[in-house]
DNA sequence: TTGTAGGCGTTATCAA
DNA sequence: TTGATAACGCCTACAA
């Protein structure tokens, strides 16, 4: 059976499709009662309004759309995981359905996905994370004027909202708890260069350094990719250094948690011969063995916070072009010697 | 500026509506020359199908819906990450786009969800992940006769196409290699009583316990809810039995790792002063600490092959009403043992 | 090979 | 307070 129009309804009650459309809708120019006969006859009959004509007419979708940075089988950061849920929750509150799709930066998929999303207004608007620093994203969405918000700036001079965590100075303090333990050898496996978050982080992570007297020693640095693989890897090109650090900082989470791994690998007993750090704080980090130090975003609220601004901007709100910046939290975990330690 | 629409181009060219439509669709019976001005007048002016309008027109909107069973902050199971990567990438190469939403299971926010975008056609088909027993989705789909497959069967007498791991096996498999390392006193940490999963995996850690002439035991068996937090309450339930188990088995990796943690807390090892086993394989498995025996199934694999038979069935093809059955595959690691243990 | 015209199901404008 | 009617942008018989 084809599904029930606008105009079954309006048969059926002998109205017209306006009237029902109104009272549907709740315009307050529909008598009470016909209304009552209207709303009871929509839901016994099962009405419910095509999205497609309503979008077509209306000529906005309420659906906003988010790219997970990925494509391929392991992908896993719980990150994602706990982002996706904060936009789904949150796009459902405001009526909005939450399109997702999957492409690996930068590539002509990505490109592809931006492209059609936009140019065939399936989307109202997009959510932006994992920035670049010279993000093209931001660019074309810019100059298509087409509403998004993102997570983190980037290096270009647009104007855009998004929510940032200060990771800067979160990797500041984090450097500061290690020298506090006694360390001085102090490693960092960041990110790809691109990205804004490893220019924040590991710049933090020099400041760090140099606030504590401590010379910067690039060949204690290495470059992993923010998986649990690639994390492993650096750090056990860290660690098979003549002298090896006696900390190491990952660029996230993940990263930290490979590099447990190859600390382990090595003989090393996390949390006493060497320290490990991380950043996000997602519940996977309180279940590494040891529980792993690291600084807190709270990625949830920041996800539900995007999708707040960005539906605002959608209605035409200007107060949503706001750009916060939050404060992450150092959590002190056995991975860096323990609360006490 | 508003979006370049059909009729623009046209314009531009000189041509009718249709004839722009033929060509951009690919229709043979446009001149070859015809074609060309208008593909590149196309391309020049940034012209994109209105999804709104196209979508009205065929009446399908060339998108596949799925939802996550929760709701809320802290949602990290590396399960569903690599399963939505699996739709998601599926959906691109079949050109279709994926629409995510969040709510509890059996939730009313559920069940509107599901209404809405049945009855709205927003989506064109729906994957339905995590049955239960007696699935109101199944029915519900079913009777609608909504395009729609499903990760797992029902008890139901409803015929629809799914994928499905038989655990029941694997968790003989499972309980089997326990009996073979020594085990006696074999706990299970389950699922709520009304999924598909736990009634299978339960069955199957029966049988495996009866097939070694062991007798069953009640009191072993504890009751999770799939997450780490519930596995780690189950697992301090079972260690603080007069006579604890000395093996434990999860319904997934994710209570699993909860049970590691209880374990630990008991003061004991994991390898060596308990086996401790999950379900899921996903990469996280292989990096706890230490690495967990597991029953691996082809999350992004099934997720794929779930997108096929949707698109299929979605076309029509009657073929899509298969139903799979696969084996999952015993992964021993350090957890039980180790390999050679 | 190209063009005309109708309609997909809504919402919105204007009259009645 | 209600109804007739015109779009929204596209696809597709059918006609030319």
């Amino acid at each position: 059976m084809p599904p029930v129009t606008i105009r079954d309804v309006a048969k059926r009650l002998k109205l017209s499709i306006t009237t029902v459309s109104r009272a549907l809708d709740g315009y307050d120019d529909v008598a009470a009662k016909t209304r009552q006969r209207v709303v009871r006859a929509a839901r016994t009959m099962g009405y419910v309004p095509s999205r497609a004509a309503r979008q077509l007419r209306r000529q906005r979708a309420d659906v906003i759309g988010y790219i997970l940075p990925a494509s391929g089988p392991h992908f896993t950061d719980p990150f994602f995981s706990e982002f996706i849920a904060g936009l789904g929750d949150a796009a459902t509150s405001h009526n909005f359905d939450l399109l997702v799709s999957t492409a690996a930066p930068d590539s002509a998929a990505e490109k592809q996905i931006y492209a059609r999303w936009v140019q065939s207004r399936l989307v109202d608007g997009i959510v932006v994370s994992r920035m670049r620093l010279r993000d093209w994203r931001a660019r074309y969405l810019v100059k298509n004027k087409f509403p998004f918000v993102a997570h983190g700036h980037t290096l270009l001079t647009l104007k855009f909202p998004y929510i940032e965590i200060d990771s800067r100075a979160g990797f500041e303090l984090l450097v500061q708890h290690l020298v506090a333990r006694g360390h001085r050898r102090i490693g960092y496996i960041g990110a790809p260069a691109n990205l804004t978050l490893q220019a924040d982080r590991f710049a933090g992570y020099q400041n760090g350094l140099s606030a504590a007297g401590i010379a910067f020693d690039a060949t204690l640095c290495a470059e992993g990719d923010l998986t649990r693989a690639g994390g492993y890897q650096a750090a056990l090109q860290l660690l098979d250094l003549p002298t090896p650090p006696t900390a190491l900082i990952g660029a996230n989470d993940l990263t930290a948690a490979g590099a447990m791994r190859a600390a382990r690998e090595r003989g090393l007993t996390v949390g006493r011969d060497i320290a490990i750090a991380g950043y996000d704080g997602t519940d996977d980090s309180e279940h590494t063995q040891p529980p792993l130090t690291t600084l807190k975003q709270p990625v949830y609220d920041i996800a539900q916070r995007l999708v707040e601004m960005l539906v605002a901007r959608i209605a035409g709100d200007a107060l949503a072009a706001a750009q916060t910046v939050l404060q992450p939290v150092l959590i002190v975990r056995e991975s860096t010697g323990g609360p006490s330690g």
